[in-house]
Order: structure tokens, then C-alpha cells, then sequence
DNA sequence: AGATATCCGATCAAATTCGTTCTGATTCGG
DNA sequence: CCGAATCAGAACGAATTTGATCGGATATCT
């Protein structure tokens, strides 16, 4: 949507910041006031200002911690501290991703930022069936008439906004799609895909279990790292997508085990 | 300021000079009154008399420090408000609607904009279990820890962001809870309440099936109004919590098929 | 339910920018 | 050749913007 000229230099006026300020809640859907303060490079006082203003013509609601826009599906919970700033990696990782998605594919997305962001770039795709537990992946495909959007049912987890429980594994029990694209918050070469919930580790075994061959979208920082539970061991990967900051020996390690590796260039 | 004749006597080098500016800023979208002056070789004082100048013929937006184009930092970027409309009556009936629920309750909670309104205020509450087949609905129960909220499964009906189909209606077929919170398109006393859609109306069914009684939520827009499929019938209907617009006859119908009305005041 | 941490709002101070007035310079007409 | 007029530059007061700090409010966690 950036149909503007590169955005790396910049006399910054007060109403380009607004115009700025308001694309990055479009696009993100809900921005904290930390980070858009760090994105227009002011102070968290003239970005709240400037929220102040736009919010009074309307163009998006604040509320603490930043701002979301109106009418909107988004998380009014949780970006405090769930913000992406690593978007560029997970950007070029959802690229990367795209390609192992081919037109008339069933897959299941889990939930988690990167898959957001991934899902995003879904809606280019026709005939597509996405099966997730994500309310934030949902709600990104939810405008695209070519995507048919199936949700499994569940107790809702409000931090990450998820689906989980047994009603979320029961609705997964039956179905069988091609791939499954996930993430989960720590990946290593020994104990595989590992999250620091049990229920959602559940889920995400569920979603694994779903498909013929398991995608995980991770990066760099979650690349060698281990957390508590374990959900995908690394024999059940058959495809990493991550980015060129993550350590090159487990890397290699994965690749001794048969995973086939994606790593995206920034 | 004589200066309102531009053309009577053409010093051709002031014309240049604003040529030149305009095809800067044309260039770069915005440029700032430094570096403006600084191109042109002239004073900023010089430079603020002609931006004044090409501001007053519509050419470009003067702003503090520089200037833009007209255009350039356009808001309306497309963006469909759809901001409640009766919001004043919604946020009534929702008030009113909150009375029917108890501590310790296991509700349903249909999709629409007025009880998603009417969930915003259960956040109150503690100890409610909230099942639900709208996304908005539990999008805004997500941040309340004391209530815990089932989503249905199913498919993802984009233009509502609520789930139908058969996995959504299947979901349901094993529920039992006291009160169900639903609001249609329309609600006559001879065929209760009634919606435009098939697979919504399928939906509706199940949620009004998996509870012991039936309310109603409708704006007085909708009160007398039918639409193609019928839903719930008017002995199914419990409480119908509407606002005092709606047409007396009408009410006074309901209330003889046994419906208990609550009417709220503006 | 209470304690803690975070965020918001308001007031104040500093810096930049704008508007106005004045002065010097160049140009055109008589 | 001289006067008038307009334009460009300078200076000063006013207005706007931005950033910092403090008290109060709100949300989160135990």
C-alpha cells in the first residue's frame, strides 16, 4: 500500500507523522504507542498528541498503550508486550513462505505474529483452504472471497488469542491437509518445536498432526532456543523458514535430520 | 498586500523561481523551507512569500517547516467507517441486556453489533462462561480473565466475522446453557426473528437450540421487519430487549405470545 | 481485594518557524 | 536623468511545535 516514494528520508512534518502514524495502524491493525514513537522517530508525547487529533477526526480509537482502528478486530490485549519489531525478518519470512503454498492447497496456519504475517500474503492465493485456531489469522483472511477460512473451536486464550483446549484438538481429530505452517516460541535441533504453554502446545500438536508435512516459520531469536514443552520433534519438520541471523550450526544439525532449510535474505 | 495582481508585470526571474519550487516539491512530495531556499538561492523569507503565493492558486499545502503536495497527505485512504450507527440505542439495550445475566452464568452470545456491545459490558462480570460464534464478540471478551470464552468451529463468514456452516452448528449440538443473547435482521411477532442468510439462519438455530431460553436483541430498526429465513419462532422467544422506538403494536403482539419485553430509554 | 507498574493528562520550558514592518536595490516610465 | 514602484533581504515579536517532568488514573499481577 506504500504507493509513495521510498520512506527512508524525510523532512518529517507534523502532518506527514500523522499520515505515517495512521498507515502503520492500518497496516498492523493495532500499533503501541511506544513503537509508533520509535517508528516516526519523536518523543511518545507528540505521538500521543498526534493520536489525540486523528482520534477526534475519527480515523482511529486509542486506548492505553496505543491505538487501534476503529470498528476493527484487534487485539486490545497483549501488544504492550507482543510488539513486532522484528518485522522486517518476519516479513521476509512470510515471503519465503508463500512459496510452499500452491493454488488449491488446504493448510493449517497456527497462531503467532510471523504466521500473521504470513497469512497476509495468503489473499493473493485463490482456492485456498485455511484451516487455524488463530483469531488474528482469521481475521487478516477474512476479506478474501478466494480463501475459505475454516475455524477450529475452543476455549479462547486471550493473551495470544488462540484457540485451545480439547473442543480445539477434537475439531483438528478429523481432518487431514497437506501442510501446516506454525511457529512456536523456541526450536532446536534436539527437541524440535517447543512452546512454554501446555495447552497450547496441544494445539499445536493437533495442528502438526493435521497435516502431511509440517512447516515451521521461526526467527532467528527462537532458532536454538528451547521452552518448556515440546510439540513438533524435529523428525516431524519438514520445513524451516527463518532468517539469516539464526545460528548456522543448528541450522545444520536441523538439516541432518531432514529438514529442508529457507532462509530468507532482509 | 497589493501583491494580488500575479501577472500584470512578469519579473521573469520570481516566475523561475516558483517554477522551480513547485517542480521541487512535485518531485519530492514534501520538501522543507531549509532546503527550498537553500536550492533556489534565496532568503526564506523570499521563499515563504511565493510558497504563500502558489498556496493561494491551490498548486501545493503549505505546512510548518516546508510544504507538500495537495494531495500527498490526503486521509481518506478508503477506509469504509463502519462505526454503529445507533449506537446511542445499541448501548442502551446492551445496558439493559446486562441484567439478564447472573455471576457464575454459561451464556451464548450470537454475532452483531449490538451484542458485541452487549459484551463489552460482561467484562464486569466474573465467573462467565461465554460461547459464542462471533469474533468480535470474543475479541472483546479476550482481555477479561474472569470469563472464559468457547468459540464454535466452522466457517469463516467475512462480512460478519462469525462462523456457520455445519461444523459451527455441530459445535453446538452438545451445549446446555441458561440464556442465549441473539439478535437478527429482523423480528415480527408472526415468524420471530428472522436474518437474509441461509447459512447464518442455520447458525442462529443452534445457538437459540443450546439454551433454556431465548433473548432477544434488537434495535427498534429492526422491530416488525422480516427478512427471507426464519430463525426463531415467537414462542421460542423468551425476553426481547429492544429501545423505545420500536412500533407498540408489534410489542404488544410479542407480549401476547408470551415474550417478555424490556424497553430502553434514551 | 490490594500492591505494583505502567500509562495518560497537564503544565512548563526551549527551540523553531511564521508574520509583519522596515530598509536597500533594481527596473521601468516620463 | 529622476521618480516611482516592486522585489529581495533583515530584524523583531508572536505563534506553533516539541520535549521533559510530575501527579493522577488505569491496568496487571499476586
Amino acid at each position: 500500500m506504500s504507493d509513495t516514494q521510498s520512506d527512508s528520508r524525510k523532512p518529517v512534518f507534523a502532518a506527514e507523522r500523522r499520515q505515517r502514524i495512521l498507515d502503520l495502524v492500518r497496516a498492523n491493525g493495532a500499533v503501541s504507542l511506544r513503537e509508533l514513537a520509535q517508528a516516526v522517530r519523536s518523543s511518545e508525547v507528540t505521538v500521543r498528541r498526534d493520536l489525540r487529533a486523528l482520534e477526534s477526526e475519527g480515523l482511529l480509537n486509542r486506548h492505553h498503550g496505543g491505538a487501534t482502528l476503529p470498528g476493527e478486530l484487534s487485539r486490545e490485549a497483549g501488544y504492550t508486550h507482543k510488539v513486532s519489531l522484528e518485522s522486517a525478518e518476519k516479513s521476509a519470512i512470510a515471503d519465503l513462505a508463500c512459496a510452499l503454498v500452491e493454488e488449491g492447497d488446504a493448510i493449517v496456519v497456527g497462531p503467532g505474529t510471523t504466521t500473521q504475517e504470513f497469512a497476509r500474503r495468503l489473499t493473493r492465493h485463490s482456492e485456498l483452504t485455511v484451516v487455524t485456531n488463530s483469531l488474528l489469522v482469521a481475521q487478516v483472511l477474512a476479506g478474501s472471497p478466494r480463501v475459505e477460512v475454516m475455524l477450529t473451536g475452543g476455549t479462547l486464550r486471550g493473551s495470544i488469542l488462540a484457540l485451545v483446549g480439547s473442543a480445539a484438538e477434537g475439531s483438528l481429530a478429523g481432518l487431514r491437509v497437506r501442510r501446516a505452517f506454525i511457529s512456536g516460541n523456541g526450536l532446536s535441533a534436539e527437541r524440535g518445536l517447543s512452546t512454554p504453554n501446555v495447552q497450547v502446545a496441544g494445539v499445536d500438536r493437533a495442528l502438526a498432526a493435521a497435516a502431511e508435512e509440517v512447516v515451521v516459520l521461526a526467527d532467528h531469536t527462537k532458532v536454538g532456543v528451547d521452552t518448556m514443552v515440546q510439540t513438533v520433534p524435529p523428525e516431524r519438520i519438514d520445513h524451516l523458514v527463518t532468517d539469516e541471523g539464526a545460528p548456522g550450526d543448528v541450522l545444520d544439525e536441523l538439516a541432518g535430520r531432514g529438514v529442508r532449510l529457507h532462509v530468507a535474505t532482509i
